[in-house]
DNA sequence: GTAGATGCAAAACCTTTGCATTTTG
DNA sequence: CAAAATGCAAAGGTTTTGCATCTAC
């Protein structure tokens, strides 16, 4: 290789970043793989803790903006738990929705389908013309639906 | 009037709480009153302003023991906005959602309709067992999507 | 080389909590 | 009268901010 660099650890979260016209630092990549690493949601907090043990050298201020940033770009989205808290999701840049499992806290994509539909008619009906919807599913995934008593 | 309490300031929302076999007290009165006068959704911050405005010596603790009462008895809901913030939204209840217009805060209640079948639908097919499901609709009000240039 | 990002630590924010006092039922 | 709610103020946790320094382009 090169002393060309953007070959190396170069993941969707990052190339969308570069795409983006936004600089590709390292702790940004960083974080952008502390994110990929997750499985379900994450709350900063959790990142920050991540970062620690993964000895990534990263401020606190720094993942929060990075979050923020991710979330502008539309490569994680900002969620709200049942508790109050805030979370983060990675996800892909089509819009659809998160099923998140109160027993193991992992989230399933789920297409947006019949939904925007389904809005866009009930809106209707109350005279309302919407924009955007905003939906968080919560249940048991399939593990632990079965595996529940 | 005879010194029987109860008949005066009495609401939905006073009601509501007697009916759960909760005290009637003077700051969850005014608490009542204040959701009462409220259109659209509010954080917990404008009522607090709400309370000193309209010359009620209400403590913010009290202020936030009442809405979390409320919520809990299903007479408020918490939402959360786009930008990340809580609010709270007074409600019937019965399952339904809102629809906030972005324009000018208000909301509408919008009924759940076909959204749960739907859902259950979009859940089994991701191997999902849906419990609860939380909606939040964003968009332009008849008002504002007409009066709107 | 320059605009922009980082890190640190302090500041700002919102929400909750403890405890003595007051109020409700 | 006893149990529960209130108020105050301080604690708690999370997110943001300022500024000097460093980095990507």
């Amino acid at each position: 290789m090169t002393t060309r660099p953007g070959i190396e650890a170069t993941g969707p979260l990052i190339e969308a970043i570069a795409a983006a016209g936004e600089r590709v630092t390292l702790p940004r990549r960083a974080v952008a793989r502390l994110v990929a690493a997750r499985d379900g949601h994450f709350t900063a907090a959790q990142l920050i803790d991540d970062a620690g043990a993964a000895g990534e050298p990263i401020g606190r201020a720094t993942i929060f903006r990075a979050l923020d940033l991710f979330a502008t770009l539309g490569l994680v989205e900002r969620l709200d738990l049942p508790d109050g808290n805030h979370a983060f999701v990675a996800c892909e840049p089509v819009h659809h929705h998160h099923a998140i499992c109160t027993r193991c806290g992992r989230s399933t994509d789920i297409a947006d389908g019949a939904l925007s539909d389904v809005l866009t008619a009930i809106g209707r009906q109350a005279g309302f013309r919407v924009t955007a919807h905003r939906l968080e599913v919560f249940g048991l995934c399939a593990d632990c639906g079965v595996a529940g008593s």
